[in-house]
RNA sequence: GGACGAUUAGCUCAGUUGGUUAGAGCGUCUCGUUUACACCGAGAAGGCCGUAGGUUCGAAUCCUACAUCGUCCACCA
């Protein structure tokens, strides 16, 4: 026996502990003992490459390692696969304030490959302290298999994706009315358009014998169509198509009457005129009829010529002199001042977007492909289904299942309003599009054709084209690898539901498109950590917890215990500092069991107590009938201990997991039986099983609080004359 | 406008097939410096489990309505 030391040290254990797990070599599956089988797999959401980690990350680090860890000692042979992810419009975007903050250059100013540069040296930063970071937190991933979203593997997994959709009809390129951000002059998907309620001015507008209203006075030079309900009695003498003739902004203009059923005709006067080039449902109505689409603004924010006296002038700038000029010219009839809008922001900028109608490539999701296999439930090889009833079809037969369960409704709600996805970028950082153009013709493929008249797309692929792929690029596809074969599908995906659609669902579309088959059986999806005020974290408020920081103050095993403790599946979790706090007094307390329980133990005993020792245990206090009250209650109390943690792990109950554990070691092992054993250490009969059970009541708390507590446990294992280390120990049973 | 979640001790939260005196962390009060630990122990105060109904032998838990807060979704010009 070596004695431990008087108090626990965090900061000087954990980076001795966490480098003889590496050299064990326990982290990567083919080199754990052969005894391991059953795979278990878990792909980690990789963060991205923007900077440093947060709170988040360390609750979802804490949660996959916690998962992992029970795994490993349940006897499994665990993949835990680690990576990251270039994150596309996010990390070019913070290079480019970066940029403009210190130089006041845009990206233009260096070019395509001379900003490149700059971005990937950026990341290439991001990445090395993330890995520092994500391995102080004590994950047990598997380094050697280490992956990122824009590396070489990832990039023919990209473009075979892409060029078999393609062939497939299932991407296309089409002019469609899009989310554009002027600032950074890209596109944004529907999911990453926020929405943000501001009070704007709202004009009513003579036009010809109608009042229309509109907030958006600047878009409207080109509006000829006059849109009403078809069953509104106010303006039943219009018919559709009828043609009159309207005074507008710049002149007289001839409208045309349009009948839509889309129109409210609760809403303002009932009548409206669109802007096709410039508004979703507008684009949408002028679809239906086959009309005319103008572009009015054009992509850096500045009036064209349609706007004849004000073209040139950016549309801020423009509105309050056009509403001057609706004045004078009389068309102007009212102002609610009181109006609350709701206008979109680019979340990955912050720029109000301006829909435009562009050419860009989609995922059609609604078109039909043939399943390759019988791997998907209810559906048999060749099979003709669409993208849409796939995501649907893999939750509702419960080949995936979604914990909590109330996120499956949410997702099925996605599923039904789900337009084609809009897979295109404008922006540099990321996966080129594997397209090339020569005059009319299109060529798509993984490698360039040959001729240099060819040019490739200048577009990039929205993110989470390649983050979708993750969960096989990640083991080698599209290479039929054996690690492909042996760890796909993936057990669990454990993230934050604020990536449900983003991530989850685009995840299934692929795997389940170039695999038939999904990509992981259980979803599990945690809360967003919150201050102790239930407050959202973020640097204005001040109110954000470095995971680092406390790591340094308490160690990483109290800030994974506190993360995991209080909180159920999906419910945000409030984070104080005192929790963190707490469970380092936890850690201490278990330090100084282990110190009694050591310093009381003979070493004949503790050589006796290998650590496959439960049957062993057994036997040696048979036939002992002088267990006294306390020796009986402790071992009845271990054993259903045992059986609750590990039916809690079963059930995903990690925070009723970790409360078992916690209310058993301090308030049953520490308070009430360390105490009757001082006695009992006196008395020379019952001294022997005393130490027994002391000892063996150790051993289990070290394991069922190992995959919390990694770094005490280990530390105090190591003092046990075992014979390997106990993150691969056997999980112990009731 | 639709959907979902939350409402439990002073504060932050657990409490999943309805079942004895409703739990934890932090905080408060009293006592205790016994060689594992003061990063401790013993004990105490503190809860009409949002409101009102209902189902049941029995409800924090199931049902209905309402209130407050929050989140997500949605093409109100």
């Amino acid at each position: 026996m070596t004695e431990l030391p008087k108090t626990y040290d965090a900061s000087k254990v954990e980076s001795k502990i966490y480098k003889r797990w590496l050299d064990s070599g326990y982290f990567n599956p083919d080199k754990l003992p052969k005894d391991h089988k059953d795979h278990y797999t878990i792909s980690m959401p990789p963060p991205n490459v923007t900077g440093t980690l947060h709170i988040g990350h360390a609750l979802g680090a804490t949660i996959q390692d916690v998962l992992i860890r029970f795994a490993r000692m349940q006897g499994k042979k665990t993949l835990w696969l680690p990576g990251t992810d270039h994150a596309a419009i996010a990390t070019q975007s913070k290079v480019e304030k970066e940029i403009y903050k210190k130089e006041k250059k845009t990206r233009h100013d260096y070019g395509r490959e001379e900003f490149l540069k700059l971005v990937e040296k950026f990341a290439q930063e991001s990445h090395d302290t993330i890995i520092e970071q994500l391995k102080r937190m004590g994950t047990s991933c598997d380094w050697s298999r280490e992956a990122y979203t824009l590396d070489e593997q990832r990039t023919l997994a990209v473009r075979t994706a892409f060029k078999n959709m393609y062939e497939d009809g299932l991407i296309y390129r089409g002019s469609r009315i899009v989310n554009w951000d002027p600032r950074l002059a890209t596109t944004v998907s529907d999911d990453e358009v926020e929405w943000e309620e501001r009070k704007t001015p709202f004009y009513y507008i003579k036009y010809g014998p109608f009042t229309i209203g509109t907030a958006r006075p600047e878009t409207k030079f080109g509006d000829k169509y006059v849109v009403m309900h078809p069953d509104d009695k106010r303006y039943k003498k219009y018919k559709h198509g009828d043609q009159l003739p309207v005074e507008w902004i710049n002149g007289k203009i001839t409208a045309t009457v349009i009948k839509d059923k889309t129109v409210d005709m609760e809403f303002g006067t009932g009548v409206m005129t669109i802007t096709p080039w410039h508004d979703k449902t507008d684009f949408d109505i002028a679809e239906r009829h086959n009309l005319d689409k103008k572009q009015i603004i054009d992509y850096k924010g500045k009036l064209l010529s349609i706007a004849q006296e004000f073209a040139g002038i950016h549309i801020k700038k423009a509105h309050p002199m056009i509403v001057e000029k609706l004045k004078e010219k009389g068309l102007l009839k009212k102002i609610d001042e009181n109006y609350v809008n709701r206008v979109a922001i680019n979340s990955r900028g912050g720029e109000l977007i301006e829909p435009q109608i562009k050419k860009q490539w989609f995922v059609n999701v609604n078109a039909k492909f043939k399943a390759k296999n019988d791997k998907l439930k209810g559906i048999i090889k060749g099979q003709e289904i669409t993208l849409k009833d796939l995501m649907k079809n893999v939750v509702a037969s419960g080949q995936i299942k979604i914990t909590p369960d109330r996120f499956t409704k949410i997702y099925y709600h996605w599923i039904d309003n789900l337009r084609d996805w809009c897979i295109s970028r404008q922006i540099w950082y990321g996966h080129r599009m594997p397209v090339w153009y020569k005059g009319k013709q299109t060529y798509v493929g993984i490698e360039p054709p040959e001729g240099d008249e060819w040019k490739q797309d200048p577009d990039t692929l929205d993110t989470w084209f390649s983050s979708g792929l993750w969960t096989f690029s990640t083991l080698g596809w599209p290479n039929n690898t054996s690690d492909l074969k042996t760890y796909h599908p993936t057990n669990v995906m454990e993230t934050g539901y604020d990536i449900l659609f983003f991530w989850i669902a685009r995840m299934i579309l692929m795997s389940g498109y170039n695999l038939s088959d999904i990509p992981f059986k259980d979803v599990y999806m945690h809360g967003l950590v919150r201050d102790k005020d239930r407050q959202k974290m973020s640097k204005s408020k001040g109110n954000i917890i470095d995971p680092l920081g406390v790591i340094d103050l308490y160690g990483t095993d109290a800030l994974r215990m506190a993360l995991v403790f209080s909180t159920a599946a999906g419910n945000d979790i409030p984070l104080a500092e005192e929790k963190i706090k707490g469970m380092k007094h936890f850690a201490n307390k278990l330090w100084n069991i282990a110190r009694f329980v050591l310093t009381n133990t003979p070493s004949v005993i503790l050589d006796a107590t290998p650590d496959d020792s439960e049957s062993n245990f057994d036997s040696r206090l048979r036939g002992n009938n002088k267990l006294t009250a306390a020796d009986k209650d402790i071992l009845q109390k271990l054993k259903l201990t045992i059986k609750k943690v590990t039916e809690n792990f079963e059930k995903f109950r990690l925070h009723e997991a970790a409360q078992e554990i916690y209310q058993f070691t301090w308030h049953e092992l520490a308070d009430k039986y360390l105490e009757a054993s001082k006695e009992q250490l006196k008395d020379e009969k019952l001294r022997e099983p005393t130490q027994t059970i002391l000892l063996h009541c150790l051993i289990v708390i070290l394991k069922l609080l190992h995959p919390f507590m990694p770094f005490v446990t280990e530390e105090i294992w190591s003092h046990l004359n075992q014979k390997d280390l106990l993150i691969i120990s056997k999980w112990p049973t009731p």
